[in-house]
DNA sequence: ATAATTGGAACAATCGTTTGTACAACACAT
DNA sequence: ATGTGTTGTACAAACGATTGTTCCAATTAT
């Protein structure tokens, strides 16, 4: 059976006094309504002794505040999204804050009844990775009123500050490294066309091969989804249309993952027959059969920055930029093969 | 500027009526209650018009409910609970919850801070994934009559619904199949001892040497946490103390990786010089230099199992079993050489 | 002695929703 | 004309914490 827990007033009833002193002795605020000394001591001890712990759901409808954080994120399951949900929870939590989380399995639509449901919860803050290229929700929740911050992805359309990688500078860091090694041939294996991370590093990889006085072939470009399935069709496709093709960059850890599905059906060897690099680094890149040269993006720091604009948001604290992009590193390992 | 969101008293002064009757028709209740045609048909016209929505928070006040499960777990970007997670985050969603979130850190600390905080905000039910040996605090709050259940760990001595997978088994399989290829100096890469997760599998671990007339040597038992540094250590160590050890058995994903780097380090290739088993499969095993056999959890249904019981308990219905054993599937792959 | 000040604590309203009950209006039966 | 029953809706209390205001009594000032 449900044990009822001590209040307020069964606190007050107990000593005989008024809830309202009970709560502001409480609350520290003894000093400030000239509350006796003995009486607030009586009040701790009584409060201590039932092992009282306010009601939050009471406090929040009176204070309007609910200490509650919501999260949405495409797929939890996702190491990348995942590694950034830690850093913002641990930030939340250092900050009073609670996180709701919900997964939006990378479908617009249940991204949508997420932002439905936690506007119902009165939560003092929202932090979504989207998943689409629709951000028409995202702004009308803005208009709300309640802050909002974008971790991953953003967009140039509205204006609604985002932390992500600076996704043109890795991607040219990479594609430059190639290029240096010798490739020319290099696939894209992207993600969704539409999405501004995607079109940035795209960007980034235009940028390298023009800067070395190399074409771009679109027909190079492929893949539609963040996704293995996408990753692997993609570079089967680029690998049995185009095979003079030497590397591929991956646009994420799980296309990358697809990639590497393709080339291991195509009984092809990374490094020895075909280049590969990843943006997106796992820890698991330095043990695989051949060690993965990867884009590391700051995971933490993401989450960090992002908890750390939404909190000033709440707090109604100005907050300098809309789009923050950290930089990436790329981690030199074994996967791109130097064919000068 | 904060919008003040329509509620039921806004409503009812806008048609000039009371609000329990606004609050009947939108619950449904309108027969019930005798509200008139014309009269629900002009609540739910206005309530369409200004976007309304419930406040929860009032309503969790009232019902005494919140429709918030709390979610403890050691470490979210850990691919293993962040799949549980997933599947948790699902079925609570199917069923009207919303998961609070809580990062325990792998720390008891904090893990009793998140308790405490989460039954000050009312949740309604909490899934536990416990770090320590300790289950004080977990007793405790079952004690206060709000649901509670345990995901992966498990206690013997307190009586905590649980749901995990069936560890003896799964280790007895994969050491049979390492004696089955004729190893008989096995290395068994433990997490905590006193967990007793890992008591069961130590003790299918010892019952197949057991089965298979092999004698124990307790100098092959290792390790201290489920950690990559604590495998990395303890296969570092036993690799040094016994070099006649020909196989490894790993009780974790991030031990898998620890005992992965300690062997590399030595210069010695899995297959080739050493055989592994990972307890805990994960997507990139196949891609690994030498594929990993794997003992394969079936996280998705542990999460599933886990929420079906916690809202079963929530809903005052009855609940058979105190502890669920998943099976657990032996994936081979290429990690474990037939030296027979 | 009366008025003004201060200390100490209670009172009451509020947040928004839910629900048991009261109440007015009308129809119908006696 | 009086009583009974029905219909449709309003009223009010409750959930628990918070806070502006009020109130009483004791002290100090006039």
């Amino acid at each position: 059976m449900k044990k009822s827990p001590a209040t307020l007033k069964s606190i007050s009833a107990t000593l005989g006094m008024a809830p309202s002193t009970v709560s502001r002795v409480l609350n520290g605020k003894a000093k400030e309504y000239r509350i006796s000394e003995p009486t607030a001591k009586k009040v701790k001890e009584e409060a201590d002794r039932v092992g009282f712990s306010p009601n939050q759901i009471a406090s929040s409808l009176r204070l309007q505040k609910t200490n509650t954080i919501g999260l949405v994120i495409p797929d939890i399951s996702n190491n990348y999204f995942a590694t950034i949900a830690r850093a913002l929870e641990n930030e939340a939590r250092k900050a009073g804050y609670s996180i709701i989380l919900c997964d939006s399995q990378g479908q617009t639509e249940l991204e949508r009844d997420a932002i439905r449901l936690l506007r119902g919860r009165n939560i003092d803050g929202l932090i979504v990775a989207p998943v689409g290229n629709d951000a028409e929700h995202l702004s009308a929740f803005k208009e709300s009123g309640t802050p909002i911050v974008l971790v991953d992805r953003y967009f140039k359309e509205v204006s609604i500050p985002s932390v992500s990688s600076d996704n043109f500078q890795g991607a040219y860091d990479a594609v430059s490294y190639m290029i240096k090694h010798g490739h020319t041939k290099i696939g894209f294996i992207q993600g969704i066309s539409e999405a501004t991370v995607n079109s940035d590093r795209l960007n980034g990889y235009t940028k390298a091969l023009e800067d070395n006085s190399i074409e771009v072939q679109t027909s190079y470009i492929r893949g539609d989804a963040f996704t293995v399935e996408s990753g692997y069709q993609a570079t089967k496709q680029l690998l049995e249309d185009h095979a003079d093709v030497t590397a591929f960059f991956a646009m994420s850890n799980l296309i990358t993952l697809g990639a590497m599905d393709a080339i291991k059906e195509k009984g092809l060897e990374i490094n020895r027959d075909i280049s590969l690099i990843s943006f997106d680094d796992e820890l698991y890149f330095s043990h695989l059969s051949t060690p993965l040269t990867a884009v590391a993006q700051n995971r933490t720091e993401i989450g960090e920055k992002a908890m750390e604009i939404l909190i000033k948001l709440i707090k109604d604290e100005q907050v300098e930029t809309a789009e923050t992009h950290l930089p990436t590193k790329l981690i030199v390992r074994e996967s791109v093969r130097d064919i000068r």
